[in-house]
DNA sequence: ATAGGGTTAG
């Protein structure tokens, strides 16, 4: 006999010596063992994924003329599913129809085929056999209704399971959780409930694999309490289970309550999993919680999971976000699988920090690896640029989509608008602005962003219109916007207006329209109104955060308020003890020395939480406000003891304690310092304190000198500084001198009123205030963003002082000194 | 000998 080709021969053959008549039918031979035993040894290599292998059993079989059921396909495809295998499985599909109806339209490969291909995401095809089925049975439809909700056809996947009821093939425990996922996606609670009820109907509650995704349904439609509820009733709850609802506490910004349940669930034994940690974790870095994602951390290495690509992402990320940069380098380094998102996370941590050379180097490291820059790499690094106003940087960036053609990603669009905004190129905001074809909300409101920052409210109420007779409706952002650009160019009323139309438009004010409105009431003089609204926001449901706490603190400082400030701070005790922050213990300090009782901003400086710059700053310009030298420069020196190095503003600080005292060598002194010690270079404010502090002490003419050696241009304030010199040392002709320059000079700049009208408020002579006023009134001169009224109530009721904002300006010190002095001996008289 | 399912990072 010539050689056969292979060589394993079977031992029940049906043409070998056998104890049975063979039979006619191929019904007959399916008792016989050899199909039997191919049956074993096909199903077996196809769950091994070799598949190839028992494709060549089946032309075997063929061969040897044996019977081949449709049971051996099924079981092919089945591998062919297991593998994800397209190829091979059309293959089959092929031999099954070159066999005949007989296999082709059988119930059972038909929907093998249906499943087959719905699992390889094949959706076309799958609808094609689907639609063409003689019988739908429950699992093709699960199969449908499976690969619609893979690929995001959430809608389609409800529409099968409603078709699959009114045909009456009943969902099982396998199609209700794709059904759940769908609900879950598009956010459909109702017709989620629908699905819970039928649930309830067909007793399918109690299969753990429902209730999870039941669970998480509620969890993703933002119904928390009824994801609770199917939670709490699992009778064996499994680890999926806990996670899907720890989950939705996430996602729905209830980052305490995950990790409570975090805690219970160790506390029930169940073991964490990768996803559980992870989940952790990011609850942890939503809410600054760093013992929290520690303590995960923790766990997932004592529990010895895996640091997969996933979990070492939320780890980077958790570290990033809490600012602990050196960890998530740590993390970085010990990761196997990095991609593009791994490399992303450590850059932009990297940029949060302001360390943008670090991240453009990472950027290099990661060309290096043969990784692409994607949409994310790029938009961290245009706002690295935007961050540190380095147009260069930007430029590049920007450059580079066009080279690679991100031109037409939206969201990198924004970003370079966004960097030109910051870099102070509003022009080439706008230009790219018009050069983006697709405009959508988020565009329109980054140009918007741009013209509110610099209270282009012109430019923006323009845009505001254009955006509406395009059909864009403006959301909450666009109106905080409006209301801000309005507020930043001094327009009060208009802002108010603004306000009240967004409500009548329907959209609720939210935390920062309320914010921005206090903000700018307090920066225009308003602080009484500032603090009704905060009043007003807590009442309409919305509680205060951080920064809108700092702004009415700042405000009660302003009005030298004691009996608002205290009560703020009691809110603050009550509310926030558990959120404070740096910004509101240096609001607290700056509050209470403004106020009048520096002893009290002693107290809360020296039970601080926080040892950082802003919060030392705060209390040495408290000291300054009190003319308390000695402590200011103490507390100065004693800066460098807890590692911290000074900024600007703490010169200025100090300098304002000498300039307070007089004292012309101690202020020399700290400028030596500053500059041999610390290598800082005097900026023009500083500059501003010399020459302020030489004038008052009658060195009229050295003052002059130090302007003319300065490497900046001298500013309207240091020519008032010499106008209040003078007028101290009754030089009035001089002040009328230089007053008459100035408004010759530039007689359309309300700066210059303020400048003068100032001068001469500090010197008590309110004639010449009033004068000034009645002068800007008849031009219809406003006055700048940054500038505000204070009003000095006692014996000089009614007459108002124009001073510009404290940060910028020398004389407002010395008003508030006066007042907090004068505030003092008052709090004195009552304790 | 007869099918398959829920959770996660930017």
């Amino acid at each position: 006999m010539a050689s056969l080709p292979f060589n394993t021969i079977p031992i029940n053959l049906p043409f070998s010596v056998s104890s049975k008549p063979s039979s006619k039918h191929h019904d007959d031979q399916a008792l016989n063992p050899s199909s039997t035993s191919y049956f074993h040894r096909v199903s077996s290599l196809c769950k091994n994924g070799e598949i190839k292998e028992a494709l060549s059993l089946v032309t075997e079989m063929d061969f040897r003329n044996l019977r081949i059921g449709p049971e051996i396909y099924g079981e092919i495809l089945q591998g062919c599913v297991y593998e994800r295998d397209l190829c091979t499985g059309k293959q089959i599909h092929a031999r099954i129809l070159k066999n005949g109806d007989f296999y082709a339209k059988n119930e059972y490969i038909e929907t093998k085929l249906v499943i087959f291909y719905a699992k390889c995401d094949a959706l076309d095809i799958a609808e094609v056999i689907f639609t063409k089925l003689r019988v739908r049975n429950v699992y093709s439809w699960a199969a449908i209704i499976g690969v619609k909700c893979r690929i995001g056809l959430c809608e389609g996947a409800l529409m099968g399971f409603v078709e699959m009821l009114e045909n009456e093939i009943f969902p099982d425990n396998f199609v209700v959780p794709n059904v759940c996922k769908a609900c879950g996606a598009l956010q459909w609670s109702k017709f989620g409930r629908g699905v819970h009820g039928y649930v309830v109907k067909s007793g399918l509650e109690d299969c753990v694999f429902v209730a999870s995704s039941l669970a998480d349904m509620y969890g993703k439609c933002g119904v928390l309490d009824d994801a609770r509820k199917v939670f709490d009733e699992i009778p064996e709850r499994n680890v999926v289970a806990w996670n899907a609802l720890m989950v939705g506490y996430v996602q729905n910004g209830m980052n305490e309550e995950a990790i409570r349940l975090f805690s219970d669930m160790r506390k029930e034994g169940v073991e964490p999993t990768r996803v559980t940690v992870s989940t952790c974790l990011s609850a942890s870095a939503n809410m600054g919680g760093i013992e929290e994602g520690k303590q995960s951390h923790a766990i997932a290495i004592v529990n010895g999971l895996e640091l997969d690509n996933i979990l070492g992402t939320s780890l980077l990320n958790f570290y990033c976000k809490v600012g602990l940069i050196e960890y998530a380098e740590m993390v970085f380094d010990r990761m196997v699988d990095k991609d593009v998102v791994t490399w992303n996370l450590l850059i932009s941590g990297y940029v949060q920090q302001g360390l943008v050379e670090d991240a453009i180097y990472m950027c290099q490291l990661m060309r290096l690896e043969k990784l692409k820059y994607d949409c994310v790499t790029l938009a961290t690094l245009m706002s690295a640029a935007a961050r540190t106003e380095n147009l260069n940087l930007g430029k590049e960036v920007q450059c580079y989509c066009i080279r690679h053609s991100f031109e037409s990603d939206i969201v990198l669009a924004s970003t370079v608008m966004d960097m030109y905004a910051k870099c102070g190129s509003i022009v080439d905001a706008k230009k790219v602005f018009d050069s983006t074809v697709e405009k959508d909300l988020i565009l329109w409101n980054t140009l918007l962003a741009a013209y509110a920052e610099s209270g282009l409210s012109g430019e923006a109420l323009r845009l505001f219109y254009g955006m509406q007779l395009e059909g864009v409706p403006p959301n909450v952002i666009t109106w905080n916007l409006i209301i801000l650009s309005l507020l930043r160019n001094g327009e009060v009323d208009e802002a108010k207006d603004m306000f009240l139309q967004m409500q009548s438009s329907g959209i609720f004010p939210n935390l920062i329209s309320w914010t921005t409105m206090m903000n700018g009431m307090v920066q225009n003089g308003c602080s009484e109104e500032a603090i009704l609204f905060l009043r007003k926001m807590q009442e309409s449901g919305l509680r205060p955060n951080a920064f809108s706490i700092t702004v009415a603190l700042s405000a009660c400082a302003n009005l030298a308020s004691l009996h608002f400030g205290r009560s703020i701070h009691g809110y603050i005790i009550r509310n926030l003890q558990h959120s404070s922050s740096v910004s509101i213990e240096t609001s607290l300090v700056d509050m209470y020395a403004k106020c009048g009782d520096i002893n009290k901003a002693e107290k809360v400086f020296g039970s601080k939480l926080y040892s950082e710059l802003p919060l030392y700053n705060a209390m040495i310009s408290a000291y300054a406000l009190y003319g308390n030298l000695e402590e200011a420069i103490a507390l100065y020196r004693s800066l460098e003891g807890v590692g911290l190095k000074p900024d600007n503003i703490t010169i200025t600080n100090v300098l304002s304690a000498c300039n307070h005292a007089g004292d012309i060598n101690q202020a020399t002194e700290i400028v030596t310092d500053m500059v041999s010690k610390h290598s800082m270079k005097p900026c023009l404010e500083h500059y501003g304190l010399m020459v302020d502090l030489l004038a008052s002490a009658g060195e009229t003419d050295k003052a002059l000198r130090l302007i003319e050696e300065m490497p900046y241009k001298p500013d309207a304030r240091m020519i008032q500084s010499l106008v209040a010199s003078c007028n101290k040392q009754h030089k009035t002709e001089l002040v009328d001198y230089l007053s008459k320059q100035l408004l010759e000079s530039e007689p359309e700049n309300s700066g210059n009123y303020v400048t003068i009208s100032n001068a001469y408020a500090v010197e008590g002579s309110w004639d010449e205030v009033v004068k000034m006023r009645e002068i800007m009134k008849a031009k219809g001169l406003k006055k700048k963003p940054g500038c505000s009224w204070i009003q000095i109530k006692g014996e000089e009721e009614g007459v108002h002082v124009f001073v510009a904002n404290d940060k910028t300006h020398i004389r407002i010190n010395e008003i508030q000194r006066i007042l907090a002095l004068l505030l003092y001996d008052m709090c004195s008289d009552f304790t």
